[in-house]
Parts: C-alpha cells; structure tokens; sequence
DNA sequence: CTCCAATCATTTGTGCTCAAATAATTGTGA
DNA sequence: TCACAATTATTTGAGCACAAATGATTGGAG
C-alpha cells in the first residue's frame, strides 16, 4: 500500500475509533447513567481534589463552556457541588459529594471500559507499539494544529 | 513504561486525536462553510452517485437519524437535493447540485487537511507501522464492542 | 385481496462540542 | 483612588451524534 494509501485508511480506521469510543460512551451511560465526559470529571476531581471550572476543563481538554454543562448535569444528578471561591469571587469550586465518591467505587474507570479489556488481551509489546504510534499521530496533528493558528493569526 | 500505563496513555492521546480532528473540522467550516460530515457527505455522493438516506448513512457511518440534518443543512446551502424515488415512495434520491460538484473542485478533500499535511511529513515507513496500529485498534475496539452487543442481546 | 409486519425517513429528546458575546469581579496603572 | 484591562464563569447559537417514537409506504402471508 503506498502512502497516500495509507493516509486514506488511517483516516477512516481513526473515524471508525471515534466512532466505537462514542458508542461505548453511550453504552456505559445508557447501562450506568453517567457519559464518558461525565466519567472524566468525577474521576479527576476524584484525583486532584476540588476545582475551577477553568482549571478542570485544562486537565480535561475541554472548552470552558462545554464543561459547564458537565457540571450542571452532575450536580442535577446530585454528584457535584459548586462552591464559592472564598479567596476569589469570579471563581467556583468543583467538589464531590459523598455520593460521587461512593459511586466511583463502583464506576468503570473511564479507562476500563471493555475496550481497554480488548487492549489488555494485546501483548506488552503490541500495546507499547500501539502506544507510540498514536503518540507520534498526537505529535503531527497537534504540531499541525498550532502551525495552523499560528499561520492564520498572521491574516 | 508498564501496560496498563501505556493503555492509560493510549487513551489520552486517542481523546486529543478525536479533540484535534474536532477543532479541525470547525475550523475548515470557520474558512470554508462546511463541516466534515458535510464535505464527508458531497463526497461520497461525488464519488457514488445519488443515494437513499440509509444507503448514505450505511457507508459514512452515521446513524440516519444524525445525517436528517446534514442532508438539511446541505439543502439550505443549495448543495444537495432531495428526490422522490420512483421505484419507492419512502426513499429518497439524494443527489449534488451543479453547484456543489463546482465546490467540490475547490474544495479541501475530507482526508486532505493540514492533518494529512502531517502525515505526509512523515516517513513512508512510519506512516505504514502508524496504519497498521491503528488498523490493530480498530479490529481490536470493534471486536469488544460486537462482543459486548451480542453479550447484552443475551440478557 | 387484505391485513400486518418490515422498511424508510423523520421528529423528538438528551448530550457533547466549539466560538463568540455577556456579566461579574479582580487587579493594576495612572 | 479610580478608570480600565484581564480573568472567570456563563449564556447563546450552530452543529453533530445517538436512541426511541412516529408516520408513510411496501410487500408478503394467509
């Protein structure tokens, strides 16, 4: 297969990643209530303690404004607070309640999902070459990316 | 670096590719006025002629309900149409204007943007190992996920 | 020939995502 | 100190994605 080739199919195989990762997100919340980006949020303030909405959606990748709605929908669901920020008033704080926490115990682990089962059944090996290679795709596009805006903020 | 690290770590950075091909797609309809799954779309009707809605969202893999409104949105631009199928009634015939086989030419092929300019940065033997891990992940992500179906079907 | 189940497109409802505009608050430079 | 710029969260608007329900049409079984 010669490059272009390639390029072509790495683009459908990566549709059909994002693809399989959207239902799977799907799937956990229609079984267990609670979406991936959900998931994601409760694991990392579960892991670095109460939050900005700010500093949350830098940890998580997310836009500012998408996480508010993650947040609103957790605290619908009774598994987030947001507290005032004593020290600054524009800010809020992003805790857990005992809820979320008891919760987690039991929740899949946004990286433990059946898919990461299908990765587990790989050998070491294949998994760290896996590993690099989608390392190397994050390297290009985020290099691209930047190079873009960088290129486009000059207009 | 241990296997579930590099699981861990795949999934990072699987999250900033979908991340990375979002803010792309944006982008190109920030520049250009249409969306991947738009240009997705015209393509594929360049490519295979007039097709029914589930026959469409059959090869994009989309659900249909989900391609309803990017087959709106095409309409509202003037780029596609809808028409009665002759031989059913419940069929649409959905085909490109003149005006959208003109853009075409123009136009950034889905799998041709700054994202690709990457990868064709690269070595053709990089660019080979990158496909066939991804390729091993798809076969990999899509087996769990029949696998899961078919255990769920069960219940 | 007539029901009735299957098929096809669509609507509705929920959620995620971004960007741009808005409002409140902070901190700073004159 | 005081006006002004920066920061922070939120709202608004557009689009994408799925599932489930709806309505129209087809085609087959009795």
């Amino acid at each position: 297969m010669d490059k272009s080739a390639s390029i072509e199919r790495i683009f459908q195989d990566l549709r059909r990643v994002v693809h399989a990762l959207e239902l799977y997100s799907k799937d956990v919340n229609a079984r267990f209530g609670l979406t991936a980006p959900q998931l994601w949020a409760l694991w990392e303030l579960e892991r670095g303690g109460p939050a900005s909405l700010g500093a949350l959606a830098l940890t998580l990748q997310l836009h500012p404004s998408t996480l508010v709605g993650v947040v609103d929908r957790l605290e619908a669901k009774g598994l987030a607070l947001r507290d005032p920020d004593p020290a600054d008033a524009r800010r809020i704080r992003i805790r857990l309640t005992p809820k979320a926490r008891a919760l987690l115990k039991h929740a899949p682990h946004p990286a433990q999902g059946r898919l990461v089962h299908g990765l587990q059944a790989m050998s070491e090996r294949q998994v760290t070459e896996l590993r690099r290679a989608v390392a190397t795709l994050v390297r290009v596009m985020e290099a691209e990316d930047l190079e873009a805006r960088f290129f486009f903020s000059e207009e």
